[in-house]
RNA sequence: CGCGGGGUAGAGCAGUUGGUAGCUCGUCGGGCUCAUAACCCGGAGGUCGUGAGGUUCAAGUCCCACCCCCGCAACCA
């Protein structure tokens, strides 16, 4: 018996390259809901895929030589791969150059140039020519451009707008009246703080500056905004009909019960997303969720051992079901998690291996052990049997609140404080003491009864977060623990019911031993390839000796303020001038490590400035690709070189 | 500059409307032997970022100031 409809979407992935263990987290997160949904017995719909389009996608295919289709379709297919080795139970898996999704979003465009809620207008901005980009007043630095520290100019171009400020108050008021619609609390506040009071801006939604992505029908120099063409993905494929009649699917299922998305996109989904809705006349998705983030050790990116993770890495490493438990239950559910190898294997001994799997090995095995594989039914006695019973009878129901609220750590943990507490009951009831005496016989049929009750019952409460020991443990059991109902009720296996063979669930990993063979399996993987780039077209020797490059000392080094990247430098260069120049190698060195040494410079380039300094010249570097990675050296040269030496 | 979130035992986190600080892992000691050296019990360990600040009979929990970390800052998905 159906309870009713339920529609959960993830946000489409950019399909730009392979998504990393925290983009995976989303997609494992909306299986474990809907599996749940499902499990509770509700008509779930669960959509995901990928957003295609876009000048990343674009730039990203020119620089590999392939149309920007042949890309998206291999990253597509790679992302689609992840998700299924993470054991995702997803309905539908869409994709945005789906040339059904593309027409509907044309006449989206064109029935809101039609109502008015798109006007045909100017971008107006500081403008970039080298750089090929619009600034606000507000980012440029001391009037420059950010990014080259070039001289930017005014510059209108043709553009259509979305009247999003006409929808302030909508949204405003819509927040306002549903109080679950924007998850965590603490985005809300963001939005309405920082958005809604100060009030919506008219949204540009079209492009020339590239052309990847879906032609605006009645102008098709323009191109759509990938956020108009990505957001209406949640939508086109239930089956909305932006001229006529939508499909029954789509009236069954919008609108939307949760959009699942980062916490990064959360504006797109609670301002934009809602004001095109509003503008189409479709009803708003009841919650959006923006869950934290998954962070790998230190949190900074790097090839060595526990810092860069992705999914199938861990997934052959460590099993699905290992992996999908650490992501459910280490993510709190509104500040971000960590993932590192140690803290993975800790969680699958101790959790998994010890408190979980243990408890079914040593429960089969003993009822094989003692009352050969059959149970019987025998009536509790004690306070120990009264304690069990009630918890395992009321866990269901704590999960499905844990659940209601997304609470998705929560829920497991009730879970496996129930597997704890039939932990304690074998020590409490000592079935081993049991056996030894025929005349005990009843009161360990009885035990070992309660014993697999309670597994049954966590075992179905699981399902939804790791499917395969579920499956494992149903095995074990011999029976089918699917039935929601069942789940909150204590005798439901039937006496006489003989039980399956003892099967390890989760390998107990020994520590050193798994370590190595982490670091050797990333050696082996991710041996560092260096990609070459192919050498530039001839010059003239009169084209190299215009440059003037000499060896310097280092006089002082220091990081440039608000800078990420930049160090400025004084340097000798021979002259007895000091000279300044700033470089952006800051995330490779510190600026105390440099002092005293002797490095080289070109001279004379035109003076420049970058973040509000002046820059005379440019320090040599080595720089390379590796593993996708850029990584830089600093040229250094012999200490007993002097300074002001010319190369050449 | 501004806005938002954080700073609680070695690590990772809970702490609702204020009432002598909890959980998981680790650690130490004990018990048990059915089980994957797993399971069960107990102990140690915290000036709850700082201010001998304010309110209160009482503050991790409310107010003020300051320090540190992390996000956001609108057309780069």
């Amino acid at each position: 018996m159906s309870k009713g409809k339920y529609y959960l979407s993830t946000a489409i992935a950019y399909a730009s390259g392979k998504p990393h263990i925290g983009n995976t987290y989303e997609i494992v997160l909306a299986d474990a809901i809907c599996r749940f949904k499902r499990l509770e017995g509700y008509d779930v719909y669960f959509q995901t895929g990928t957003d295609e389009h876009g000048q990343k996608i674009q730039e990203k295919a020119e620089k590999a030589g392939v149309t920007p289709q042949q890309y998206v379709d291999s990253t597509s297919a790679e992302i689609k791969r992840i998700w299924d080795v993470m054991n995702t139970s997803y309905d539908r898996f869409v994709r945005t150059t789906d040339p059904m999704h593309e027409k509907k979003i044309q006449e989206i465009f064109e029935k809101f140039l039609k109502t008015g809620d798109i006007y045909k207008s100017k971008y107006e901005g500081w403008y970039c020519t080298p750089c090929e980009s619009f600034w606000t007043e507000s980012q440029l630095v001391d009037g420059k451009c950010p990014d080259c520290g070039r001289e930017v100019k005014w510059a209108e171009e043709e553009a259509y707008f979305f009247r999003l400020s006409k929808y302030t108050e909508l949204i405003m008021k819509y927040i306002e009246e549903h109080p679950e619609f924007i998850q965590p609390e603490a985005r809300k506040n963001e939005m309405v703080n920082n958005f809604l009071r100060p009030g919506l801006q008219d949204l540009c939604v079209s492009r020339t500056s590239f052309n990847w992505g879906i032609p605006v029908s009645s102008d098709p120099k323009h191109v759509v905004y990938v956020w108009l063409d990505a957001l209406s993905n949640y939508i086109t494929f239930p089956g909305y009909e932006p001229e006529g009649e939508d499909s029954d699917f789509y009236k069954k299922y919008w609108p939307a019960d949760v959009h699942l998305i980062g916490k990064d996109i959360v504006r797109f989904h609670t301002l934009y997303w809602p004001a095109f809705l509003m503008a189409l006349g479709e009803p708003l998705p009841k919650q959006v969720f923006g869950h934290p983030w998954l962070l790998t050790g230190s949190g900074k990116m790097s090839k060595s051992l526990g810092n860069v993770l992705y999914a199938d890495d861990l997934v052959e490493l460590y099993g699905v079901d290992a992996v999908r438990y650490y992501v459910l239950h280490e993510i709190p559910f509104a500040s971000d998690g960590t993932l590192t190898h140690d803290l993975m294997m800790e969680r699958i001994n101790s959790d998994l291996a010890n408190i979980l799997g243990n408890l079914v090995n040593r429960t089969v095995s003993m009822t094989h052990k003692y009352l050969g594989g059959t149970l019987r039914k025998r009536a509790p006695e004690g306070e120990f049997d009264a304690d069990l019973i009630a918890l395992a009878k009321s866990t269901a129901e704590r999960v499905q609140s844990r659940m209601e609220s997304l609470h998705v750590a929560d829920a497991i943990d009730e879970i496996f404080a129930l597997l704890r507490r039939a932990n304690k009951y074998v020590d409490e009831t000592q079935p081993w003491v049991l056996g030894r005496d025929e005349a005990h016989r009843e009161r360990l049929e009885a035990v070992l009864y309660n014993l697999c009750e309670t597994i049954r019952i966590a075992g179905g409460l699981l399902k939804p977060f790791l499917p395969g020991t579920a499956e494992k443990i149903e095995r074990q059991l011999r029976l089918d623990a699917s039935d929601w109902e069942a789940l909150s009720e204590f005798g439901v296996i039937e006496d006489g019911h003989a039980v399956g063979e003892a099967e390890i669930l989760f390998q107990r990993l020994d520590i050193p031993k798994k370590t190595a063979e982490v670091e050797a399996f990333y050696a082996e993987k991710y041996a560092p390839k260096v990609e070459s780039d192919p050498v530039l077209p001839d010059v003239t020797i009169d084209d190299f000796s215009k440059c003037d490059m000499r060896v310097c000392k280092v006089l002082t080094c220091e990081n440039v303020k608000k800078s990420e990247k930049l160090l400025k430098f004084t340097l000798d260069d021979g002259s007895g001038k000091p000279r300044q120049i700033l470089s952006g190698i800051a995330k490779f060195y510190k600026p105390e490590e440099l002092v005293g040494k002797t490095v080289v410079a070109i001279l004379n380039l035109p003076p420049r400035k970058m973040m509000g300094q002046e820059s005379c010249g440019m320090l040599i570097s080595a720089v390379k690709i590796e593993n996708g990675e850029e990584k830089l050296n600093l040229l250094m040269l012999d200490d007993s070189i002097p300074a002001g030496a010319r190369l050449g």
